[in-house]
DNA sequence: GCCGTTTTCGGCCCGACTGTTTTCAGTCG
């Protein structure tokens, strides 16, 4: 394979944008962006697909697209792809990442400036060379630098814990004013997107003025970008846009469906109702000019035929389908369904906090079981045990298993796979241990094929419990290594064997989009915090977030399971 | 370019805010 589902989908989505600056039909624009999303999301495996020229079956790829996509996965390029860069400079491309400047604008800066980067239209603007351009003026100049020096600042990911504190902290000042009726944090926050761009508030009020005020005046913004009656948007000092929408309380359901999005999802419901000869946008569903009344966004969903979709789904990604048939996923998996978890470090390696404290926290939590699950010895960055100190540390388990009451301490370990896919303790020293996880920590830089078959070779191990972050990417700093995870699946599958969903938000791997074909070949997903002190453990939450996100209900999770369970699960597969 | 419980042709979601304009295009979500 020439080309992943991740690199296929990045060239169409340059290619939307590529379209887009050529003038192209702004509906085949949106074809290209539309095809990009999906095979992003796509839940099999996208060379599979190809070969089984079943590119067509997938809706939004039709007979051009699949073209497209056939030659990129077979050759590592598309003719229609090189011949559209090809009549475009790349400084066009770059110049649109700015806030503020988008296809037209960009153009007219190439073609009657012959402006070819970022850097030469922040000389420019600094010569005041921009405002006699028709078009544009003086505060364009302003706003342009303004988008520039934003560009260079925060060019980085937010991390979804930092953009739900900093959301959390503007609800709270907002909820100071008493005019507030109802107040929803919405967008990828709601949707809880692994990494956000910005944040996304919605108030109902009677008063709208006064909730703006509040908002713009508030002392975490650094900037603001818009101030209209019923919208604003600022830039945060803590590195981040932040936008607020302020509608009346009647209109609060439509308007949280909307803002919650995905932008995606929400053109899908509209054409839904638009089918049932309906009208939907953020004030309301008319028929006609009259709103039909919903209370919240279940009725929405009713009144359109559709099962209540919840905001972890709303991706546009067979989610509105399924909820027309009745067949979204039951009881997606909750934080209370947690009965324990695997793979936490102690100080016995890298972690900080000491068994006793990492058991107490669990117990806190009401957790039932801990797995532990402290480095192997080739592990010596992160003080790895050797056999004699697992040895010793059995015995600190089991005495303290004796001291406690309706808790089991698993004895576990995170073995490391080796480069050539055999693991870091003998076989005799793994069957001791409860659970085994084993993870890739060393040379990254493999081939697909030969990565796919060091981890696959791991799970072979009849001792294996599960695969640990299986693609070993950092979130936003390391890429995924890379590795055929539809594979590693079938493996699981075929073994008997669990994959982790690692709660780590830097890590949240196995990602949401592969989650669903895991639970489509019956694999175990065991959300896990991958803790190295007492607080990672609350990390749990987020991991439940993005297994929401990818369909799991609380059968599909591993550690949903009683310890009772459990135990069964861990001798089923020796 | 894609798609089909009105369609294989003719549609394709809808609205807010800004800045440069005198009625609207561009950008964004």
């Amino acid at each position: 394979m020439k080309m992943d589902k991740n690199e296929v989908s990045k060239i169409l989505r340059e290619m939307a944008i590529l379209l887009e600056l050529s003038d192209a039909n702004p509906f085949k624009i949106r074809a290209f962006e539309n095809a990009a999303r999906v095979i992003e999301g796509l839940d099999q495996d996208l060379e599979a697909v190809v070969n089984a020229k079943k590119l067509r079956e997938i809706k939004g790829i039709g007979e051009t697209i699949s073209h497209v996509i056939t030659d990129l996965v077979q050759t590592g390029s598309s003719k229609e792809y090189l011949s559209l860069k090809k009549k475009i400079h790349p400084g066009l491309l770059e110049m649109i990442s700015i806030q503020g400047v988008g296809p037209k604008r960009a153009k007219i800066l190439f073609k009657k400036r012959h402006i070819k980067s970022v850097a030469e239209l922040e000389k420019a603007c600094q010569q005041h060379n921009i405002a006699k351009l028709e078009g544009f003026g003086e505060k364009s100049e302003l706003n342009i630098l303004k988008g520039i020096e934003d560009l260079k600042k925060h060019k980085e990911i937010i991390p979804y814990p930092l953009a739900l504190y900093e959301a959390e902290k503007i609800k709270s000042h907002l909820l100071k004013s008493a005019d507030i009726e109802r107040i929803e944090i919405a967008g990828s926050l709601r949707r809880r997107k692994e990494f956000v761009k910005d944040i996304d508030l919605l108030v109902s009020s009677s008063k709208p003025e006064k909730i703006m005020k509040a908002f713009t005046k508030y002392s975490g913004v650094e900037r603001i970008l818009a101030d209209g009656e019923t919208k604003s948007s600022v830039v945060l000092k803590a590195g981040m846009n932040a936008d607020l929408r302020v509608v009346s309380d009647k209109e609060f359901p439509y308007a949280l469906l909307y803002f919650t999005g995905s932008k995606e999802h929400n053109t899908e419901m509209r054409s839904i109702a638009k089918l049932r000869h309906l009208k939907l946008n953020e004030y309301g569903l008319f028929k006609g000019t009259k709103r039909i009344p919903c209370k919240n966004e279940e009725a929405v969903f009713k009144t359109l035929g559709l099962e209540f979709i919840e905001p972890e789904l709303r991706e546009n990604l067979g989610e509105i389908e399924a909820a027309g048939s009745k067949k979204l996923p039951k009881g997606l998996v909750e934080l209370t369904d947690l009965r324990g978890t695997f793979h936490n470090h102690t100080t016995e390696s890298d972690g900080v906090a000491t068994l006793e404290q990492m058991v107490a926290r669990a117990q806190k939590m009401g957790l039932e079981y801990l797995g532990i699950s402290d480095h192997s010895q080739s592990a010596y960055y992160a003080k790895g045990l050797k056999p004699d100190r697992v040895k010793k540390q059995f015995k600190e388990i089991d005495k303290l298993n004796e001291k406690i009451h309706n808790f089991k301490i698993l004895k576990g370990s995170e073995v490391d796979i080796l480069p050539d896919g055999s693991l870091d303790f003998e076989d005799s020293l793994l069957s001791e241990f409860d659970f085994v996880i084993a993870s890739v920590h060393s040379k990254f830089n493999m081939s697909e094929k030969e990565m796919t078959q060091r981890v696959i070779r791991a799970i072979k191990n009849k001792y294996v419990t599960m695969i640990g972050h299986p693609t070993g990417r950092l979130i936003p700093s390391r890429e995924p290594y890379p590795i055929n995870l539809y594979e590693l699946v079938d493996a699981a599958a075929d073994h008997g064997k669990a994959m982790e969903l690692n709660a780590n938000p830097h890590r949240f791997d196995i990602d949401w989009k592969i989650s669903k074909y895991a639970k489509s070949k019956k694999v175990a997903v065991s959300i896990n915090p991958d803790a190295h002190s007492t607080e990672g453990l609350e990390d749990l939450a987020y991991g439940v977030g993005i297994a929401r996100k990818g369909w799991l209900t609380k059968g599909d999770v591993l550690n949903t399971r009683s310890t009772e369970e459990i135990l069964k699960f861990l001798k089923s597969y020796k």
